[in-house]
DNA sequence: CTTCGACACTTCAACGATGAAGGATCGGTT
DNA sequence: AACCGATCCTTCATCGTTGAAGTGTCGAAG
């Protein structure tokens, strides 16, 4: 193993030199550097991580923590977990893995091993266990997801009302007056998910300023589930030529369900979907859609934390920032004009 | 932060003693352990992660190299970063998420820099560049995928050959004749990856075998893809009565498609997939599905690389152990017998 | 000619845990 | 009484890095 001492050494200098030279703190003469650096390289010296964790305090890993459950649709995770870990390695961090099922004590644990320098939680809920341990322990954290009282962290999340707002508006403006939401299944909504709420009331609000009618129904995203669901709303409002799909399961089965009562989309209905580009680009046809971007997702709640280490080694109080994330329309073959009234 | 000294001095020992009482090291007197025990939940101590990586030379972290392509089934993905996470954890490791586009410098930092003790590498190619770095670094890891030379690591892949002649007996052994596999788009062939030859190779040498004519087409999982799949498949082969899909994005462009062209599944045509089984049950008719678990490839690729590290600080040097998960059939209504010749 | 500040580097004491080696205590042997 | 071995605990060096404080050198100002 090739240690600090080994590169000053080798490069005729002490170790707090190359430390130095290594974390640019002090002003260190370019020809010194020069020697450092090409040390560094011959003997291919890595810094040992637990030293330098114990040394500086300073782990620089993020811990992040994922759900277990998979209701949720789970590309989306990765991707978010993908784009965290590319984001964190760019600003010479790594990205531990935790999952949910450690709950509050996994939090403890990770914060007060000093394991990661901050946390950032998915999958969060309104009123959150993990939260008053994070303000407890004083330890840096972002939540990816909405909380009531999210006072010392920072929150991201994709603006799920404005999502809302836009399908409201998109079929409106096609014409549209009778609509229905086919939501997640119901212990979705039970559990208070922010994304659920949030999409939903963003959708109702805009959906009563521009004069609709809606039915919002809950579905598991089985086929059972989804035939049962347009059943009901088929007997409920006959009417109904508007779709808006939230619950990624259910999207495939509807639009068979669709084709085989003998409605075409999207001549005689528009399904608009709320879902990743890449999922709503499979589907025949390709359904107008609303998304988020994940990786953005990602990116952000990184800078968030970077943000907050930073401004808490300066020993100030970190900002509690809270960014909502702008959602894009876009429109593809599955949504038209409302058909004329017969 | 509470350290190993205020911990013994609470408890009226020396630090030594608490650090022997946690680790289980030595033998310390019931009254001893009592006191310590009650001494760290009182002050709620959690060992130092850095100091302990540093004095120990063990981490206690294992890094998991997960792919940043996407053209594998990702909830597979996901399922077994998760299992890996939750086994690592019973073995009081934690997981670090790297991603492959780190690539061989990635491993050497993981290893070199002591922040991980050993690795798991997923979508692992043939002649991975990785794996002469593992060998070189002389550090612990486990392949989840198949190499050429696996020398100096472990290997856990599910048995896709044994996947593929599941799918050629359950076919024949209800009387089809003619088979169509659906594979994934010409780029993973091309890329030679293990999983998409082997379960072909496996399929191909049992439908020999058991006297089935079959063809092998390339699909890019998307709609249009799959219908021109199809309309080749069946152009060529107008007396196909069996489908094998392999690529989760065919699945359900497949379904729609054969019920447009006025086939009913499974009175004329059986389709039987090669995916998980919680998409299998999302279908109409529910498929009858080969699986593998991706919760036992996580669990096993952990228990590998725990094995490799006791051994290795037992001064030993570790069984380059290659496991096979054995897949399952699970019938369900997409396969019936075949249809009598008109 | 001293004094001073700037610069470039070194020294050295942490950081918090581990574990080999070294006591202390005790009942049981010789 | 001296010794022994077992048991249980402590002392202390060590892991590799960091960063505050200190040293040495040099040029400019007083």
């Amino acid at each position: 193993m090739v240690t600090i001492a080994d590169v000053a050494r080798h490069a005729g200098v002490s170790s707090s030199t190359v430390s130095y030279v290594l974390s640019g703190k002090r002003a260190i003469s370019e020809e010194t550097r020069r020697r450092v650096r090409s040390a560094v390289r011959e003997l291919g010296y890595h810094p040992n991580a637990g030293a330098r964790a114990l040394a500086a305090r300073r782990s620089h890993i993020i811990a992040l923590m994922v759900p277990l459950r998979t209701d949720v649709y789970v590309p989306v995770m990765m991707e978010i977990a993908i784009a965290v870990t590319t984001a964190a390695r760019q600003h010479g961090y790594d990205v531990l893995l935790i999952t949910n099922d450690e709950g509050p004590d996994g939090v403890r644990r990770i914060a007060a091993s000093g394991l990661a320098d901050g946390l950032i939680l998915m999958d969060v809920e309104l009123d959150d266990e993990r939260i008053p341990v994070l303000r407890a322990q004083g330890t840096q954290a972002t939540l990816i997801g909405l909380a009531d009282d999210a006072r010392g962290v920072s929150c991201v999340d994709h603006d799920f009302a404005a999502a809302g707002a836009l399908c409201a508006d998109h079929l409106a403006d096609l014409g549209h007056r009778e609509i229905a939401f086919i939501g997640y299944g119901s212990g979705v909504y039970h559990r208070h998910a922010g994304y659920a709420e949030r999409t939903l009331a963003g959708f109702r609000d805009r959906a009563g300023q521009r004069g609709l009618r809606f039915l919002h129904r809950t579905c598991e995203g089985t086929y059972e589930s989804t035939a049962g669901t347009l059943a009901r709303v088929l007997a409920d409002r006959p009417g109904t030529t508007g779709f808006v799909v939230q619950n990624e399961g259910a999207i495939g089965p509807l639009l068979t369900l669709l084709r085989t009562s003998g409605r075409t989309v999207p001549e005689d209905v528009s399904v608009i979907a709320l879902c990743q580009d890449q999922l709503a680009e499979q589907f025949a046809p390709r359904l107008t859609a609303v998304t988020g971007s994940a990786q953005e997702l990602g990116r952000v709640a990184v800078e968030q934390i970077m943000g907050r280490l930073a401004a808490a080694s300066d020993g100030g109080r970190p900002d509690d920032d809270q960014a909502l994330l702008t959602p894009t329309l876009t429109v593809r073959e599955s949504t038209g004009p409302a058909p004329l009234l017969p």
